[in-house]
RNA sequence: GGCCCCAUGGUCAAGUGGUUAAGACACCGCCCUUUCAAGGCGGUAACAGGGGUUCGAAUCCCCUUGGGGUCACCA
């Protein structure tokens, strides 16, 4: 048979951290059994659903280069993709369960059923509903229609009973019936709860294996009664674990970035996330690390996925992202660089610059980069002018250094040329004035961008031309005479 | 609180009864180098604790401890 597999997220926000490796867990395994992936989206929950979350979460998954087979926006044989679509078949089977008497309307009021949880916490024990409307006859149901109260539908689970998951990453998890109470399928505006709606769709669209988070694990007994009183078959289950902040915590908002937006925003490579996301739960046979996307289809299977949660290392995922930074192109790189230039305020000034010297500009900077934001910081000495603190003050006032940054003038103010002439040029310098290199490079630095570490002195210069750089060092001699003054 | 899951260095992890217990990130040191990075080489560091089973346990069982999840008219 035919594996198929959905990724299935509620639009209540963008795309979590946890819900990209869940949907790419889905990706993964799909691609290497030459499977079908559907996506759908679970938005019954119509206090929170938004449809721009949708879009959002939709363009993240596209940004990650997860594509998926059916479901939202490509369509398919099972549409729609949409629960909140899809209304009358989830109230088509409850009303089936209702014939059978495997269901029942339940005219409970959160106050009561409050009081019911409260109550059984209190005397140590597990709090469900203890089955009040269960066997109501049906003048006791007519009646309470009559008072005006719109009833759910509760499933009526079946209490003495072991349900077993054989979950495919955790092995055999047993539930006993008796610790779930009759829970609700419908709610009283007639929307299907989730737990219902999964198990509907799931069988619907033919889904053959269920991979999603841990935090599910115990609704699977629940679907289980689910599939069993509507005689349908089950799919598989693999219940991957959960990802946590540096805290052990699961991850939440406080952990700073966690969604997959943000991550884009910071300048972090989908590659490198999708790599990075992988390797959290799941490992290869071989050592090797770095991945592209098919080669994890190729290597991907739910037997080495761990069972225990992973702690979210940014540290690692930094060191990732700039190993797939250091692997692109120079003329690529410079495109992924430009927004963040412009979102740093240099726009102008990179336009300015011109496609030669930009590209120089690029090289110069890129193996200081972690993350494409970073740009900015590193661009900085290559646009702006320098500006002196106390420490370029004092380099720049020791003994002989304005004679000689003065003849420094005189060589680089006649390069007209690339990185090369500069890069030459910059090389014969300590020869050409006689000086040890250390004693140049330095107070040459500092005049020329008033810090004394930065990009390599080669790649300024040639960004700068020949009259950009004198007119830096001109900048120095200001500072110098007005210091004495 | 009931139920369920989990437990190898700071982090991700390999390991599936016999290994000097891999590798990666981070950290530290050295080298390279006109600075800082990058790169190269090397180093510190782990089987949560206690009982079993076994000739032999990181690997199997039990308990303890610790962490997490879940018990909604949320998903």
């Amino acid at each position: 048979m035919r594996v198929r597999v959905r990724f299935a997220p509620s639009p209540t926000g963008p795309l979590h951290i946890g819900g990209a490796r869940s949907a790419l867990f889905n990706y993964l395994f799909a691609r290497h059994h030459q499977g079908v992936l559907v996506v759908r989206v679970e938005d019954t929950d119509l206090e929170r659903s938004r449809s721009e979350y949708e879009d959002e979460i939709l363009a993240s998954l596209d940004w990650l280069g997860l594509t998926w087979d059916e479901g939202l926006r490509v369509g398919g044989p099972h549409a729609p993709y949409r629960q909140t679509e899809r209304l009358d078949t989830y109230r088509q089977c409850a009303e089936v369960l209702l014939e059978r008497g495997l269901a029942y309307p339940c005219f409970c009021s959160e106050e009561e059923l409050e009081a019911e949880r409260a109550g059984l916490i209190a005397k140590g024990e597990t709090p469900r509903y203890l089955g009040t409307c269960r066997n109501l006859s049906e003048e006791e149901r007519a009646a309470r229609r009559q008072a005006g109260i719109v009833p759910t539908i509760r499933f009526r689970a079946p209490q003495d009973r072991l349900y077993v998951v054989e979950d495919l990453v955790r092995g055999r998890v047993a539930f006993e019936g008796n610790t779930i109470g009759d829970f609700i399928i419908m709610k009283s505006d007639g929307i299907p709860t989730y737990n219902f709606a999964v198990v509907v769709d799931d069988h619907l669209m033919e889904i053959t294996h269920v991979i999603r988070a841990e935090e599910h694990l115990t609704n699977t007994p629940r679907q289980m009664m689910i599939y069993e009183a509507m005689g349908w078959e089950m799919p598989k289950f693999a219940h991957v674990s959960l990802i946590l902040g540096e805290d052990r915590q699961k991850m939440s908002k406080r952990h700073g970035a966690t969604s997959v937006i943000q991550y884009r925003q910071r300048g972090y490579l989908p590659e490198a996330l999708v790599n990075f996301l992988a390797l959290l739960g799941w490992a290869p046979e071989g050592q090797e690390e770095l991945m592209t996307l098919d080669e994890m289809v190729r290597a991907f299977s739910l037997e080495r996925v761990a069972r225990n949660p992973a702690v979210f290392d940014l540290d690692k995922l930094n060191w990732m992202n700039q190993q797939y930074l250091k692997r692109k192109s120079t003329s690529e790189l410079g495109m992924l660089l430009r927004p963040f230039l412009e979102e740093a305020g240099y726009g102008a000034q990179v336009a300015a610059l011109g496609e030669a010297r930009y590209r120089i500009l690029v090289e110069g900077v890129r193996d200081y980069l972690v993350c494409l934001s970073d740009v900015g910081e590193y661009a900085r000495p290559f646009l702006d002018p320098p500006r002196y603190d106390s420490e370029a003050e004092a380099v720049l006032a020791q003994e002989g250094v304005a004679e000689m940054l003065a003849r420094c003038r005189v060589c680089l103010g006649a390069l007209e040329g690339g990185l090369d002439e500069a890069q030459s040029l910059l090389k014969e310098l300590p020869g050409m004035l006689g000086v040890p290199a250390r004693q140049v490079y330095r107070p040459l630095r500092v005049a020329l961008t008033g810090k004394t570490t930065g990009p390599e002195l080669p790649f300024l210069v040639a960004v700068w031309g020949g009259q950009g750089t004198e007119e830096r060092l001109q900048r120095a001699f200001a500072f110098l005479s007005a210091r004495k003054a």
